[in-house]
DNA sequence: GATGAATGAGGGTTCATTCAT
DNA sequence: AATGAATGAACCCTCATTCAT
């Protein structure tokens, strides 16, 4: 039984994880409302009523499926912010993550399906939003010590640009375009490198500037965090 | 009879206007798919059978909403560059028109709801999407020639990130907090100059160092865009 | 639309008289819970979904059909009454009139359905139902008055005793037995007059004793109260 | 296997006398129809799968309640009756073995539930409860006997208003009101008494004019005939 | 211009039951 | 003896839509 909050085990094909995966790829695709219960259960190859072995409602599997990735993601980018020291470095490492997570993997983006949920849900799922979203408020308020780093009027705005545009990657990413996930991320981490106005010693930086490791081990950390979800 | 692309008349509060109104107030606030022709009748004072007299369907009315807010929003685009000359003064009223009408006029995202769309009608819609990007392109081009006032490595890229950065103020946007779309613009102006990596003479540009209008200057001209359409 | 406690009109046969017909007779036969809403339908001629034009709920059929019900008794109780003087006609009237209703009309006894009602409707059932059961009372009282015609050591147990018999007659009576709805009449108010140990100058009442109308009066006051329902 | 028509074993507290006991209690309480086999797992402490070792069906439970009830009233009756001799006498034990058994004791009134049973099921039943109508035809035959102890103008009528007037106890006892069972017996009665106009020498008796054992004699005998079902 | 009546299809969820383990 | 997994059918109810008036 799919409880709460929780990181959804996706290795096994049991049928808990085909629903998860069924429901994943189709919130993700179509929009939570547009999916019907009965469109999981097909694609998951089960009857309706099976489907309620393992939730307790259409709802729930909302609710964990945003928890997990928002959990995923969140470790995902811890792992690769631990690798790294400098802000300006841990920067591109995030923007890697999350674009990377964003783009390859199907997600449901958290802020468009919020509404989806009940009040108490929808508390839950913020705190962890939050959670996640203070990792980058972290990097922003170092880079902004002394002696800064980046140059940024506003924290919190810088955030919700940051994300904004790093999540919409979504709307219109797909690996049918002669596109890699990786070439968008490169791009990105580049972008987000100018949006806070990073320097090194008066300079601005590039992300040719850095030495990073390659955007590839991201994806492998993104992969390794996400486990065995198809991508 | 609203046939499909085209722009609204909201001045009078004829059925038809009250109609689109509560439409475009529900879908913004709800998405589309949660949305019932219940509530948009009861919201609009009509009976749903009514509703038909002024659309063909739900789909419909999705389509001639989304129609109505992009050829708004490209008019006030449009508008506010027609006053200026600099590519880096037309990003930043570019960037102010599309903050503060997404800001303070109930919006459908436009790539949100393209999968509520059969082909046919996407099919419309994105071509009006692509004309109002262009109009984006147009600046992001106009700023990398000889000499380049912006510092673009793929101008589509910048131009995604720029776009997703922008639009993702309607999902946390709210008026209760003491927040004004004025000052969003603003904020969001100077993280694009950034992004783009703007320079005059060699300097960063920040927005002070613009002569600008002041931000008001465009809420108005995006009110004029939208006319009687509640803010 | 048939709001809640109300005396429904049987008389025409519009749709929402044909859902209710079929809704008592189908609840009165089988038990609301055992009735689904097709059953309903398809005994009225109308698809599921043209029911709830109709009605707001199953529970509030149920309960549209216990208060008219019970209002409709009520009414053909106190008519028969009225007509009437001393303690034990005014008895007889009642049982007469009690048993015919339930055995010639389709009945939802209140009290085996009352479970079926959540806590608001049932306490405006109930309520209903006090009413009735204080004619009852009302008439046990002026039996055991100075001086007592009737016998009785606790009016509240005679009362309950008494609806109890004449209930039960619903479980049991069929038309299809030669067996008229005016003969267990007579029966059961007999029965009535020696469970109350009525009294006419010291000796017990039979019936035969009195001079009252003859029970075809009491069918027609039934039906006139129950109008046009079929029996 | 609990098959058909049995009397069960409530004393021990096995998987099946638990099960039995969850299903009579829901049952009683909430009617056949309104409860599910999970609700009846779950009082008794087992899955929804493990009832099927202890029964073929829903239907089959019930069965098994109803004719378990029927055996234990049955058997209680005939012990109250053996100690007694006249008539008036013996139609008292049996409204006070009737009586507490219904009130005392949770019971799927017959009546109410044989339209749950398939044909096959409800014969079965049917014959039971004939058999033990058949208890109360005897005595009332005998009280009509030479000389007659009873006045009845109908002896099928009078068992159908004493029956019904005595299971209706069920609808309505509460043991939260300060209302015994027995108190409700005592009533009952004498009110049983009136209602057959039993008569000793020519005149009407009255319960307190028999010389029977107490109340509490019979609660012992229904309890004994109950075994260990909790009252 | 507007509506009440009506509907087929589908919404999410629960039903009693079976079966391999 | 007991269970978790699974299901087809059914549950009540709502969906977007049509049409005669």
């Amino acid at each position: 039984m799919a409880s709460s909050l929780v990181v959804i085990d996706w290795t096994d094909n049991s049928s808990e994880a085909r629903i998860m995966a069924a429901a994943l790829q189709l919130f993700s695709s179509r929009g939570f409302q547009a999916v019907g219960i009965r469109d999981i259960a097909q694609e998951a190859g089960l009857s309706t009523a099976a489907l309620y072995h393992y939730m307790t409602s259409k709802e729930d599997l909302l609710l964990a499926l945003m928890s997990d990735r928002l959990l995923r993601v969140t470790r995902a980018a811890e792992t690769a912010l631990g690798e790294l020291d400098a802000p300006e470095e841990q920067l591109v490492g995030l923007v890697r993550v999350h674009v990377i997570a964003h783009a390859q993997f199907p997600s449901v983006v958290v802020d468009d399906e919020l509404r989806s949920l009940s009040a108490g849900a929808r508390r839950a799922v913020v705190r962890l939003r939050d959670r996640y979203e203070q990792v980058w408020d972290r990097i922003l308020e170092r880079g902004s010590g002394r002696p800064p780093v980046f140059t940024i009027a506003d924290l919190r705005f810088a955030r919700l640009a940051l994300i904004g545009m790093c999540s919409g990657v979504n709307r219109w990413f797909s690996p049918r375009r002669a596109l890699s996930a990786e070439s968008v991320a490169e791009h990105f981490a580049d972008l987000a490198l100018a949006l806070v106005r990073a320097k090194r010693e008066g300079r601005p930086v590039r992300l040719a500037d850095l030495g990073l490791p390659p955007v590839e081990h991201y994806s492998s950390i993104v992969a390794t965090a996400h486990e065995g979800v198809r991508g």
